[in-house]
DNA sequence: TATGCATCCTGTAGCCACTACAGGATCAAG
DNA sequence: CTTGATCCTGTAGTGGCTACAGGATGCATA
């Protein structure tokens, strides 16, 4: 049984962040000692390990709560991890495609400021009365 | 002169917005009628079309506020603009990045689970001690 | 045993850029 | 005169933390 600070070191998942996902009910509440410490299992690090990996993914909470409580042994579980995460693979693409306009449009104001020796072409873009194609 | 509703509808800005932007003091305040209904006029909407274009590039509203301060004329405007821009570019990219590294482990779990037979792949991973390389 | 510093506790507020009300005033049309 | 649309202010919620304030506890050293 180790301290949250340990915790926090052994799992990757900053204190203030373990206390939070506790409150929020992502994990479960620790033991205590008697004075009041939270204090830590194994499986306990293993849980923050796993929310952890699952955000760095990207994955919203509630998705990593699902993953998460869908560790409790079955197998039968892939096809509803997989679901989860084909959902979010879908968010991901769509964010990278935002992204991806973002900065097409970027790099050719940008570029196009280089060639320029009048107005200046970004304040031009984005004042114009037009709509974007 | 016109109305909120109206101004939201010409520049694309929700009412909401338009007003949040007003108490962040990232568009200056309008003129106000009798009973003091907000009223906009066309360079009013001008402006708040040119946030919103800036949101949709992704650009943050502090970068957005400098470059509607730019729009007040001169041309040596340009190289500030372009170095907000540009900035604002490579976090753009770098967030690409994250997306696509997100993209390539949610693809190769969802992949694993189709050829699996026993334990959940997806699971087995966000589980797993090591850290990723 | 005293002291000092690290670590822990709870509770609250801040971040970003909105969005969504509640509860009320005003306007325009029939 | 009533109805319904639109407007007003002010406040709270979103997600996922992060950053305190103000205090209690634990541990090592003098």
């Amino acid at each position: 049984m180790i301290s949250i600070g340990q915790a926090a070191e052994r799992s990757g998942v900053a204190i203030e962040t373990i206390r939070y996902y506790e409150r929020e009910g992502i994990v479960p509440k620790p033991d205590r000692t008697a004075s009041g410490r939270r204090t830590y299992s194994e499986s306990d690090v293993a849980r923050l390990r796993f929310v952890r990996r699952c955000r760095e993914l990207g994955l919203p909470i509630p998705g990593a709560k699902s993953l998460l409580g869908l560790t409790d042994g079955s197998q039968k579980s892939c096809p509803t991890a997989q679901t989860i995460a084909s959902k979010h693979l879908k968010n991901v693409q769509d964010k990278m495609a935002d992204l991806k306009s973002m900065e097409s449009a970027l790099i050719e104001m940008i570029r196009l400021c280089d060639d320029n020796d009048d107005e200046c072409p970004i304040l031009n873009h984005l004042q114009s009365e037009r709509e974007e194609s």
